[in-house]
DNA sequence: TCTTAGCACTCTCGCTGATTAAGTGCTAAA
DNA sequence: TTTAGCACTTAATCAGCGAGAGTGCTAAGA
């Protein structure tokens, strides 16, 4: 995404003017507005001019004519990369975000839900948080806790502090000492490995245990469960009724496109995963969020780290959002859960 | 919600073709359409006379004069409590219910998210789950598991085969031994109590322990949430997008209201789990759902058991819903439920 | 006494055309 | 190069009108 565009000074002061104003209007912006809250020392008139200069440049466009202008994909595009100025939070918005996050001991999908929601109570946005990847985590123990007489609770718990776990269904229940035996086993051939690496060489290394084949078997089969996402725990979204009073889902279908995204959680995922591989901010403006529909949406993410995993948060919400804001706020919110959860 | 309105045979016929024509279409049903669609060997000119004597009697109303008629929440009660005959469910439908439900071994609250996604994609609308109260599950086993050098994982089961997790922070990284001896501490003293009565006693039974004190203290001070419905993991919400192609929820307003409330989760907590004091079926209509402001909206719900532990799923949609079906899907999803969860 | 045909009446909905307001693009002057 | 002036375009709003749906009432029929 290489902008080979360069706009003149007065263009990028109307361009900035024009996002800024329609940012917070939702309305298409004419150039008399821009001459009166702005003090450029220019008449409506040039205001125009420069305007008209810009649509040819794809920067802006009319909805009709006779409308004022709003900014195109590439307009904010080229905000983005080369106007914006984060902004910087208020003591009330990182006060309220810090507390939100850094909560009691809470397992790790309990903290992402409520940071999804503070994401998207301080934004007024969509908030999203995804769960990191495991596969870069070095295994640390696992154990074995028979919690019924044909179930077993595997928990596998990596160097950061984080734990996974796995519910495994057997023939019967296993002795005491039986159950012991074999975490030891697992303990002695996998411990230190990455969960990728886990997955792709538990078989091999388990190849010749008899001791309790049929649950070290189930265990294989199951492994790759450690480093999937789970889309019903792993991605977690707050904040649907933010994004209801934006004019531009006000009508229902528009609406019941992000929706269906939202509940379906699979291809957020994938676009959210996707930006992860990036560290810092990331921003996709409008049409280059594709494959998926939301050509109308935005999305700023940033990515959490908790010691060699990664995962990512982000903010989703109409084209038309005030960017300058959710960097930071996305960034701050990153930086605490990264500090937070390396507690 | 006792009824003390009888109506005549015909009245009845007539409120029951009402009702039938109005789910369907959505829109005021009107005397020639009913004469017509159902062969009741009348004109609409007697029709007429009797819809009026119904909206005399609260059961049917007007939109405005010169509209059809449209059920009140009175209609609908009558309609479920002496008209309603539960539809059975052709096999495609159990057969998807059952599916989606038996499930491989998963934790409770994943076969509960799916639960509610069935539940919403079968009647199309929401689908709610929620988990079952554990005061009256009986304490089998206790389980710690240290996960990193400051967090304890306490896994609690109970007898019919579910469990429950705990996080639990300590100061410093307890030895196995410790470890093993305060399970066994607590396990001698504490299994075969009812988590219930866990909640109350358990500082009692303990009080005289000292052996890792600070982790005994953690324990009680946290044994509330073992009895306590997390509005995060404990209930479960599916189809929104259903929801929204109905017409009463065309208009983002009253969506918003309902969005709002599935959020929260607590209300509807609240409510959902009021219902699941009494077993089997209960329809809760309109306005009958006060607190809330769903007055618009309601409630199928039934029970499902696990053991002692009893929870509660359902369905949610506009008061204009098929409750003849809703009744039989919402029932035999109780029924499948528990069946797959006494395993 | 109950049912039904007939008819006037009411209300909504969709269409039309006129008016208004916003904002532009162009031209010509500063 | 900038700006004032002005004609032009378009969307949004509103009243007015007719069609359609469905009622309530009355009077006739079974």
């Amino acid at each position: 995404m290489k902008l080979d565009i360069n706009l003149s000074e007065r263009e990028e002061a109307i361009l900035d003017a024009v996002i800024d104003t329609y940012v917070r209007s939702a309305e298409p912006v004419g150039s008399r507005a821009i001459a009166q809250k702005f003090d450029l020392g220019l008449s409506p008139a040039t205001i125009r001019n420069t305007m008209q200069d810009l649509e040819e440049q794809g920067i802006l466009q009319q909805p009709h004519t006779s409308a004022g202008r709003v900014p195109t994909d590439l307009g904010y595009r080229y905000y983005v990369d080369r106007l914006l100025k984060p902004e910087t939070l208020s003591e009330k918005e990182s006060d309220e975000i810090r507390i939100e996050v850094d909560h009691d001991p809470a397992p790790l999908n309990e903290i992402l839900a409520q940071t999804s929601k503070v994401l998207a109570r301080v934004t007024r946005q969509l908030g999203v948080t995804v769960a990191p990847i495991f596969d870069r985590g070095v295994l640390k123990q696992i154990d074995l806790v028979q919690v019924s007489s044909s179930r077993i609770l595997v928990i596998i718990s990596v160097r950061s502090g984080l734990a996974r776990t796995l519910l495994l269904e057997v023939d019967s229940e296993l002795s005491a000492q039986k159950l012991e035996e074999t975490r030891d086993l697992l303990n002695e051939r996998l411990v230190g490995l990455t969960l990728g690496e886990l997955q792709s060489q538990a078989a091999d290394r388990l190849r010749d245990c008899s001791g309790e084949a049929r649950l070290i078997k189930m265990f294989i089969e199951s492994s790759d469960r450690l480093v999937t996402l789970q889309e019903f725990d792993d991605v977690h979204v707050g904040g649907t009724t933010n994004i209801m009073s934006q004019p531009e889902f006000r009508d229902i279908d528009s609406l019941a496109g992000l929706m269906k995204l939202i509940e379906d959680r699979t291809g957020l995922l994938e676009w959210i995963t996707a930006q992860g591989e990036t560290d810092g901010i990331v921003i996709t403006i409008g049409k280059e969020l594709d494959g998926v529909d939301l050509s109308q949406c935005s999305l700023v993410t940033s990515t959490y780290k908790v010691g060699r995993v990664k995962g990512t948060i982000g903010v989703l919400g109409p084209t038309r959002m005030p960017y300058s804001k959710l960097v930071s706020v996305v960034e701050y919110t990153s930086r605490m859960l990264t500090q937070m959860l390396s507690k």
